[in-house]
DNA sequence: GATGAGCGGATTTTT
DNA sequence: TCCGCTCATC
């Protein structure tokens, strides 16, 4: 097979040719014209297998090109054939192009299908792919530059909870009470400002973004803290690549001109920091495609930008704009209910998903009186599909909150349907595999201070709370890592001197471990540290079915270990195992063929499919959540009913959505109406064979929502028969009385209107937000 | 340093 | 309700 060919050179080579007549080139000729015809037959048979909008997708190769990928249109496939068409049409040489997902399945799956059908046409691989998530494409980048950031390159990443612990040793440091200030929310404003692309000075010297002195405080001291210990947060990643390339006019110069194509799929979840880092990368070549559906964007709570991919084309005048807008997935009812439900929202841009496959089975849309009824018409269900020789692994449950699994597992357990639960508890934050983690950590970087305090007694060796304490003090004091403070406590002999002689046990310990690093593998040092802290010795000794479980684990641990070093060969560093083990999550596991029912969020279904879905809890105040009904930013809704969106449109024939009356929600029964989703989704595309009737209320209801009415519903002239909605003894408020509501909490009435069961009453609530509610229907109760 | 009472907080969680 | 974290206690 001919290598790889500068195309472009050759056309010219070409062209000179048929001028010149030269007879000496005409093998050279014919050996190019014959590729070149190979070229052509693989690409036109690429292209047959696509429809128009795809195949106009593929072949717009240079510029900016925005491809709004509804539900189900055959994105990854679109995805993978322009790669391969950027590298036969000698556009770009693999190693040219960069390709960033948000999840390693996505980026796995993406990367196997370029390279299989690159392999398939006979085109080598010289280089390796760069398809890969943002954040280690980022991290791969960094190893190489971020030396001048003033890291070392073998950094560590820090993960939420070492975030965490970083951060309440900052506060405790600042002598903040926890209670007033949580480290869990200054994690969140820093994560904020992160994803703004802000460090602390320009937090400091902006005006967009607002943080207040105490946060900037602990951001700045946090900041320290971490490159002290040689540490980035998951945010890190994206942001000094960021400053990397801002700041270094070489770097980014190298950059851009290794990666002259840049693909991002997913764009609708790029948050502000991606965003600039992508624009920086694509502004001068502007070779940038992204790919994605606004109406799929779930989560601007973590940074997403939705603007991003609504505003593409105000980045890029020249954008060419492609819709792929027919979907292969689903069956008629569901596509055509799916976007009916989607087209209330205002976020998005004119799209609308079509299909040519049948009509299919209509929604069945179940009304049970409460959860366990619910769970029970799900088995029914499940059941009844099994005796239709429908496969377990062809079923799953989606729902808004992971506390609604509880249930349904129940029932699923008491009933003996095998099922497995995804996203729940996860692996790699299992206590046994992250303290052997930390071991690994410590081993590699001294300086990594969360890991030295989480195993520095784990096992316990007796070295207790007054001790570390003495070593905080060391550390805060002399700006000095905790592994060299712990050394100058048992120096200084500033504890007793037991505590001196384990201090020094450790620090020997990990020293030693450290040494045997140079020649050790990584399961080697895995198993070394099994051995010589006696982690794995301790846990035998317990014998409680914890201990068993957690020694398990360790096991599949260190077959995660062995899978790596063979998969990565020489490459298979402590660090880059390391690295793998902080940008993994488990989903990315996931193995679809399990013979059991799937149970997850709504949230992790996005990018699955399943022949058979259950959406369950379709309650005002649960799904959409009660949050996003409680202040008045549209948006929040808005996103609701894009998760919803997401959950349907993953069912390719049937689609169970069900809701309950009642519910209990920490512990307390809760009436709820039916989620005004089902009510947007018309009448016809619903079964009517549904066991119980869509209730004549569920209408009314719909004309009250007016869209901003973000309250309870009033039940107003209502007079329901409904045992649901008991009615309470009216009893009248009066101005200024103290009341709890369930969702709202506590307040006081401001305002009476009417009296008797008309009575109408406005709360103010203790977040400054004024609710009128219908004072007989209204959960609220006299404090 | 292990254990249990007591308290508060409780959407969603691609990396 | 139920989970996790903190703090007091032995």
């Amino acid at each position: 097979m001919p290598e790889r060919i500068q195309l472009q050179k050759k056309k010219k080579n070409i062209r000179a040719i048929n001028e010149t007549n030269d007879f000496d080139n005409i093998v050279e000729y014919c050996t190019i014209i014959g590729y070149q015809f190979f070229i052509i037959m693989e690409i036109e048979s690429l292209l047959s297998e696509l429809n128009a909008p795809q195949r106009e997708a593929v072949k717009t190769l240079t510029g900016p090109l925005l491809i709004l990928a509804g539900a189900g249109s055959g994105k990854t496939r679109v995805l993978t054939f322009r790669v391969a068409n950027l590298v036969l049409q000698g556009e770009a040489t693999p190693g040219q192009i960069l390709a960033v997902t948000f999840t390693n399945k996505a980026a796995r799956e993406m990367a196997r299908r370029t390279e299989s059908l690159l392999m398939g046409m006979g085109i080598p691989l010289h280089e390796p792919l760069w398809i890969s998530t943002f954040h280690s494409s980022c991290a791969r980048l960094l190893r190489e530059d971020i030396h001048r950031l003033g890291y070392q390159p073998f950094f560590v990443i820090y993960d939420d909870s070492d975030q965490l612990s970083v951060l309440k040793h900052v506060c405790k440091n600042l002598n903040l009470n926890d209670k007033v200030y949580p480290a869990k929310s200054f994690r969140h404003h820093i994560s904020q400002a992160k994803m703004l692309g802000l460090s602390p000075d320009k937090v400091a010297t902006q005006s967009f973004f607002r943080m207040d002195e105490t946060t900037l405080e602990v951001y700045r001291l946090y900041e320290e803290e971490l490159r002290r210990a040689n540490a980035l947060d998951f945010d890190d990643l994206l942001l000094k690549t960021y400053e990397l390339l801002k700041n270094f006019p070489d770097v980014l110069k190298a950059y851009r001109e290794k990666f002259r194509f840049i693909l991002v799929d997913e764009y609708q979840d790029t948050n502000h920091v991606q965003y600039l880092l992508i624009k920086l990368l694509a502004e001068e070549h502007r070779n940038i495609c992204v790919v994605g559906d606004e109406d799929q964007s779930i989560y601007s709570w973590r940074g997403a930008d939705i603007k991003n991919i609504l505003d593409f084309e105000k980045d890029f005048p020249e954008a060419c704009v492609i819709k792929l807008e027919e979907n292969y997935r689903s069956s008629k009812n569901i596509v055509e209910a799916a976007s009916h439900v989607i087209s209330n929202n205002t976020q998005r841009k004119n799209k609308t998903l079509f299909t040519q496959s049948e009509a299919g089975s209509k929604i069945s849309l179940q009304a049970e009186n409460n959860e366990y009824d619910e769970a029970r018409f799900v088995v029914r269900k499940i059941g009844e599909l099994r005796r239709n020789s429908h496969s377990l692994s062809d079923i799953a449950i989606f729902y808004r909150t992971n506390a609604q699994s509880r249930v349904l597992e129940e029932q699923l357990r008491s009933n003996s349907i095998p099922y497995r639960l995804i996203g729940s508890v996860k692996f790699y934050e299992r206590k046994e595999i992250k303290d052997i983690i930390c071991y690994m950590r410590l081993i590699l970087n001294t300086n990594d201070d969360v890991a030295f305090y989480r195993v520095v007694n784990t096992p316990t060796r007796g070295i207790g709370k007054s001790t570390i304490e003495e070593v905080l003090k060391m550390t805060s004091t002399h700006k000095i890592s905790a592994f060299e403070a712990a050394g100058q406590v048992a120096m200084q002999r500033l504890v007793h001197s037991g505590a001196c002689n384990k201090l020094q046990n450790f620090r020997y310990l990990i020293e030693t471990m450290k040494d045997e690093l140079k020649s050790a593998s990584t399961s080697e040092i895995y198993l070394r540290i099994l051995d010589k802290t006696q982690y794995a010795q301790r846990l035998k000794e317990e014998k409680t079915p914890e201990s068993e479980a957690r020694l398990e684990n360790l096991e599949e641990f260190q077959n995660a270990i062995l899978q790596f070093e063979e998969e990565r060969e020489e490459e298979a560093t402590l660090q880059a195992f390391l690295e793998e083990m902080a940008l993994i999550s488990d989903t990315d596991n996931l193995n679809e063929n399990t013979a059991a029912v799937t149970l997850m969020t709504l949230h992790l279904s996005k990018g699955l499919e399943y022949n058979n879905v259950f959406i369950v809890g379709l309650e005002e105040g649960l799904f959409p959540s009660g949050r996003s009904l409680a202040g008045d930013d549209p948006n929040l809704l808005e996103e609701e009913r894009r998760i919803c969106y997401v959950g349907m449109t993953r069912a390719r024939h049937n689609l169970f959505m069900s809701y309950a009356k009642s519910r209990c929600v920490y512990g307390q029964e809760e009436y709820r109406p039916p989620s005004r989703f089902v009510d947007e989704i018309p009448e016809k595309y619903i079964n009517a064979n549904a066991s119980i009737k869509r209730p004549a209320f569920l209408d009314r209801y719909a004309e009250k929502y007016s869209k901003k009415e973000s309250v309870f519903p009033n039940y107003e002239d209502d007079n329901f028969t409904d045992e649901s909605f008991s009615q309470k003894p009216s009893d009248n408020y009066k101005r200024g009385e103290r009341v709890r509501h369930p969702i709202f909490g506590t307040g006081s009435i401001f305002q009476v209107e009417g009296s008797g069961e008309q009575q109408k009453v406005s709360v103010l609530f203790a977040d400054k937000s004024l609710k009128k509610f219908m004072a007989k229907a209204a959960r609220l109760e006299r404090v």
